[in-house]
DNA sequence: CTTGGAATGTCAACAAGACTGACGTAACCT
DNA sequence: AGGTTACGTCAGTCTTGTTGACATTCCAAG
């Protein structure tokens, strides 16, 4: 409740150099970063969203189909961490694309208690025209934007996150290999 | 920190100008930037949603204060084009709000079907407070990524929305400017 | 002056998707 | 044998979005 003239660094500071500089970055420039973030998250899902709404299904299923796309034979318990919700909302997804023949849950080999998640022939048909949408999207934006802002994209990006999103975002590997 | 240098430039390719150069962009980069997304996205609303949930309030309630802070005197028209919902949806929020001091709804003077919305001193205590909390994560943000990282942040962005959205945002101007 | 349409607001009903809490079962580990 | 872990489910709540119907107010065109 004190920054109604938040005057940080003084005029007259280095200028930027590196990623090491004190930067000069005043409450309008946070701001729009802000919305940036508002509207291009809109933009972001507005794709997949439509896709979504023919087969009703919603941005929730299009997450789980990502994950277990993107991590086949991952467990509930993984899939609960990533996508940090509770088991009772993910369930309800789980048990949606299960019964409709997208998702397979396989009694895990070494412990019997666990569910190996995998898409199916028609899970994997939804998920790749939901990416594909998705990728077309961010292709269309890094080719406007060019190579060095894709770089800079990303390392804003990973410095937002949360520590343990980082860590799991950094985790993240091709899927199949 | 990974992506310093990700060649994916065309081997040979003329160095990129202008967001012209054609890029290689395969499925896994594209992925990753769709996860980016996704965890940044979730750190990026982590701080205010604590906030927001002390006082009982909703990110509905944070996207009407943060614009109805951005350009005072606005419609409830002009506030629902940019939010992207329903007058009912905005109503019921703008309603607490109103009904719990924080904005006020004044009959608008040229044409008095309109409702010209501001923030109330209370509401305006309230905003700062998010927009102080979404603020310091993202100067983290830029200050860890450095100024041409930010640079080709906002140029992703931008390209990432919609033109309408677009349109919205680069209307945005200083409040009280 | 009347009327059509625009802007606003309200009521009711509903759905998705999140939450908590409680409970049950099976499997694993010590 | 007992405790813990993994998973699933039932029941209830909350926020935030949706439609549809309808009333009010007011500007502007005829």
């Amino acid at each position: 409740m004190n920054d109604r003239g938040m005057g940080w660094e003084q005029p007259g500071a280095p200028a930027p150099s590196g990623g090491e500089a004190l930067l000069f970055l005043t409450d309008e420039q946070l701001r729009k970063g802000i919305e940036a973030m508002f509207f291009a998250y809109r933009g972001f899902t507005a794709d997949p969203d439509r896709i979504l709404a023919e087969q009703d299904y919603g941005r929730a299923h299009h997450r789980a189909l990502h994950f277990i796309n993107r991590m086949p034979g991952t467990t509930v318990t993984n899939l609960l961490a990533i996508l940090g919700v509770t088991k009772q909302s993910l369930n309800r997804v789980l048990r949606t694309l299960i019964a409709d023949g997208l998702v397979e849950s396989r009694v895990g080999r070494s412990d019997r208690r666990e569910r190996n998640l995998h898409l199916t022939e028609a899970g994997e048909a939804l998920e790749r025209r939901l990416s594909a949408a998705q990728r077309a999207r961010m292709r269309a934006a890094y080719r406007a934007a060019g190579p060095e802002a894709v770089a800079g994209f990303r390392q804003v990006l990973e410095a937002m996150m949360d520590d343990e999103s980082r860590r799991q975002y950094q985790g993240l590997r091709e899927p199949r290999g």
